[in-house]
DNA sequence: CGGAAATTTGAAATCGCTCAATGATAGTGG
DNA sequence: CCACTATCATTGAGCGATTTCAAATTTCCG
């Protein structure tokens, strides 16, 4: 593991390192996580944001008839929990996937921030609108295309958000997720997804070890997900020069 | 049809009218839009968000072997085409589901304003958060639940949404989408969406007429849509005094 | 080493899809 | 207003992908 990694907020504009420190004096607590400890529980009272310092959270969407579905994995970098800001009850659970690093900011520290500088609630808004579109595509992933190619799909995605944060990683990487996981997070039943990544082996697109996984074919693997390729901006030309 | 709702500008925080005035200033062409008519294509370079004064407006990823996903349903009253304000080229295309009119806004006067007004890119940051929560739970209903129950699911909120339009909306609505558009954004097919309506028809939950639909039983749909209901925040107590 | 969790396998059932044809509806131009 | 055409809705039949259920095997962890 890691610490901390920063670049994630520069993704889109460059912070001033005043804004990142007060990013991190905001957090009042850091917690220390097993795989499958709660964060926070679908339905608690919006009360923080967190910041993953290491490990992956999943966010997960609980049906009222106890189906599960994993919208989102949380990387080392992340800010989560703000799409339940608009929420009085937070939209879905927060559960670590492996042993992780968290902290966790008061809304209000968060909302301060916000208010105090532009620049970092610009960040903020084209983060949010970015996840939205990755949001989109993994609903057209899912409503639209086979088993195949959804975890084709996912897998892609995450090895694209890993490369963000540690340059030097191949095509192998720990893969956390038991196959159940996996498949509340592309729509599937674990049964057939083990099944359909035993396929992809057999198509040699992919290979599995102990808890990694390698995209042997990258290529192949990015024409079978059928997904339209995204390319995010950094300094939008239109940002409006002052700040 | 009605005239440009501004209560969606509302929802979180209330706008100074000054505000509401700046962003009717910023458009710089009303469209009169065609059931099916193109207003941006996928792909395209990202040069205007939208405001929908009129008419009904799908957002639509499409695939690269061609299949289309609806993420999104935009009514009256939405500012449209945000999520690509992260992207370079658009995320997807927005079409128009029947005769609509839609403001045309520059991202330069969208960006412009809110970097003048701290409370419209607080509320545009809420909002964008509220829709990533729609969007999680349109996930979740096509991710782990039935075709009857993504119908049901996508039925009672459109008219949620169309109830926040129109007070005066009973349980019957004007439905424009065609099967085959109603099947692109639940991820079915036309002809099982057609029979999976008629089995709704049976057991009395909706009814359907011209091109109207009738919820019979909501609460019935409700049970069977089986997504957890949300609160949206409007004026959180953490939100800074000031601005 | 022992027990729990995760993976793998098999067989059968089901849901939703595909293909293909028919019927209904609405918009268009004469 | 009617005929014409395109689009949309509906139906049937067969197929295929994914699920379900249940059991066996392997891996992980204390």
């Amino acid at each position: 593991m890691f610490e901390a990694p920063l670049h994630r907020f520069h993704e889109f504009t460059s912070l001033s390192s005043d804004e990142i420190d007060a990013l991190k004096d905001a957090k009042t607590e850091r917690l220390e996580l097993e795989r499958k400890q709660v964060i926070r529980s679908q339905g608690d009272k919006v009360a923080h944001v967190y910041f993953v310092v290491s490990g992956w959270v999943a966010e997960i969407v609980e049906t009222t008839n106890g189906r599960r579905q994993i919208a989102k994995i949380h990387l080392p970098g992340d800010i989560v929990g703000t799409a339940s800001l608009s929420l009085e009850r937070a939209a879905g659970s927060l559960i670590a996937l492996n042993r992780a690093r968290v902290d966790v900011i008061p809304v209000e520290a968060f909302a301060r921030l916000m208010a105090q500088s532009p620049r970092f609630a610009f960040a903020m808004f084209l983060s949010t609108q970015k996840e939205r579109v990755m949001l989109m595509d993994h609903l057209t992933s899912i409503g639209r295309t086979s088993a195949p190619q959804r975890i084709a799909a996912f897998l892609l995605h995450l090895h694209e958000r890993l490369k963000l944060i540690d340059e030097r990683i191949g095509k192998s990487f720990e893969f956390p997720l038991s196959q159940e996981e996996l498949a509340q997070a592309v729509g599937l039943t674990s049964v057939h997804i083990n099944r359909t990544l035993q396929e992809l082996e057999r198509r040699r697109l992919i290979e599995r070890s102990d808890r990694r996984v390698t995209l042997t074919d990258v290529r192949a693997l990015r024409e079978l997900a059928s997904l339209p390729t995204r390319k995010f901006v950094r300094d939008p030309a239109w940002l409006p020069a002052a700040a």
